[in-house]
Formats: structure tokens, sequence, C-alpha cells
DNA sequence: TTATATGCAAACAATTTGCATCCTG
DNA sequence: CAGGATGCAAATTGTTTGCATATAA
């Protein structure tokens, strides 16, 4: 069992939450592929070992798990959410709106500005959501190539 | 009539849609208010002119009025999106977590940040989202004094 | 006049909830 | 064994769509 499943357990005790078998799989999963899955996508890869699953528990397992800031909810595009093991560094995305794949990024330009506003409104800055919204370098190419 | 809603008069017929009063009210709407108004603020704002208005009305409009890029798409908050007018300009938001403010930015940070991906990945960078989430001033001093 | 917009109601998709049953602690 | 967790089905919410009618060009 990894260290990031152990700080999960320790955290649902910690909490008086209970370890199931479907969260402790699920954490797995989330892990496994390094995150940006939707609910619908966790729950098709979780079936297979929970014949039985169902989409509220995906659902009440991610909101939980979001509340003891195990994971993160991202809005990358409208249609859902999308979720990642909290790894406590900030990080951005890069989504690209041709093929979907996103790349995440360290910004160092982000504490900076962090900084520069709480200077010039008072704000107390907690979380950030920065996305970039463009077309990869494969995407690119093949539109050029298409338009040719 | 404001530079503005001329500018977006224009831009329906170039696009041969029609100039309805709906249409326009909406626009107006978004304009007094600067933005930030869900679709069922929109809505109501309407109503009183408009008391056969139907939702699906406000988000056709909103729809086409994204398409030609006449306004801008936020998701500020997981229950639905926001409308503000496109100004051209890019702006960043900081949402406060506890009364829902939201206050606009510019970020200087930002334009050295998208070169250094177009620089990094090859990405080419059509938009972006970033929003900082915290507490303003005055809810950091409210809690502050409730929990005294 | 004629195609585009609107209003209404019904359809959808993502997410949440109530309740009986199940299982961890 | 007791209370939290699950599965199922039904409810909610934000948004979209089909169709008959109204209206801008």
């Amino acid at each position: 069992m990894s260290a990031q499943i152990a700080h999960v357990e320790q955290q649902l005790q910690a909490a008086g939450k209970r370890l199931t078998s479907q969260r402790v799989h699920l954490l797995h999963i989330l892990q496994e592929r390094g995150g940006h899955l939707d609910a619908d996508e966790i729950y098709r890869l979780m079936k297979p070992r929970f014949p039985r699953l169902s989409l509220s528990t995906v659902y009440r397992t991610l909101g939980l798990l979001k509340e003891l800031e195990l994971v993160r909810e991202l809005h990358l595009d409208r249609e859902h959410h999308r979720y990642e093991i909290e790894r406590g560094e900030e990080h951005q995305h890069l989504v690209c709106l041709e093929c979907g794949r996103v790349i995440e990024f360290k910004c160092a330009h982000c504490v900076p500005m962090h900084q520069d506003l709480a200077d010039r409104y008072g704000f107390q800055i907690t979380g950030s959501r920065v996305e970039l919204l463009g077309y990869c370098a494969e995407c690119q190419a093949r539109v050029e190539q298409q338009r040719r």
C-alpha cells in the first residue's frame, strides 16, 4: 500500500469515517490514472471490481474526499467535473480544445500574483483555478495539414 | 444607444441574425449590471419587461452571443455559469468564498506565462480562465469578530 | 411574405437524496 | 451490534430541444 493511500486511510479514520473497499479502490484508480477523471469514468473503471457499484457511491465518495481535501475537483470543461488526488502542491492546467489533452504545469508567476492581490485588495487567497485553453503542438500540426 | 449595443447590432446582422427586442434588452442588462450574472438572474431581470419571456430564450440568446464572441461565459462556481459582455481585454476574477463577491483584475504576470507555455510545450493559447478564490477583506474581518 | 425567434412543455444530463439493506469498527 | 456506507430508484437542477405561433426583414 502506497504512502498516499496510507495517508488517506489515516485521514478517513481521523474524521470518523470508514475505510470501505470502494473508497480504497477509487483512490487507487485516481492515483494510477493520475487524475483528470470524471465521475462516470471512475464509475466504469470501478465497475469490474464492484459489479453492483452505483454512481451515487462514486459521487458520495468524491464528495467526502473533497471535503477532507484529499481530492481536488476541476472544472476543465462545461459538461462535468473532473477529479484528481490532492497533492498539496499548487499546479495549473493547460487544456487542448481539440483533443482534450490536459497538461499540468507549475507557474512561477502565480505566487507573486497572490501576493499582489493580497496587497491591492486585502484578499486572503486560499485557492486558485488557472486553466489555459488552446491547441497543443500535435493538433496545430494536424489542423495545418488538413487546411493545406 | 451605446457603442457597445451598436456593435452588437452590427455583428448580429452580419451573421444574418435578427435584432429582437429581447436580445437588445438582454445586452442592456448585461451592460448595466457589469456582468457576472447567471441565466436565471438575467431571466428575472428581463421578466418585468417581457412577462411571457421564457428561460430558453435567455439560454438561446446567451448561446448565440457567445458564439459571436460578444459575451463570455464564466465558470466561477459549480452551480451555474455566469455571463459578461466580452470586452476584448483579458482579465481575471477574484471570488470571495464567503459573500460571493467578484472582483475583476488584470494580471501583469499572465502574458509572460502564456509565452512560457508556448515555449515549453508548443501550445498555442487562445484563452484562459484564471480564478482565484479566497476571502475578501470584509469577510475576513467579520469572521474574525465572530470568532472573538 | 418567409425564414428566424419565441414561448411552452417535454427531454436531457449531471448530480443529489430517501430509504431499506449491508458491513466496518 | 450500531451507526455509517451502499445500491437502487426517484428527485433536483441547470440546460437543451421540438414544435406551433409570432415577428423582423
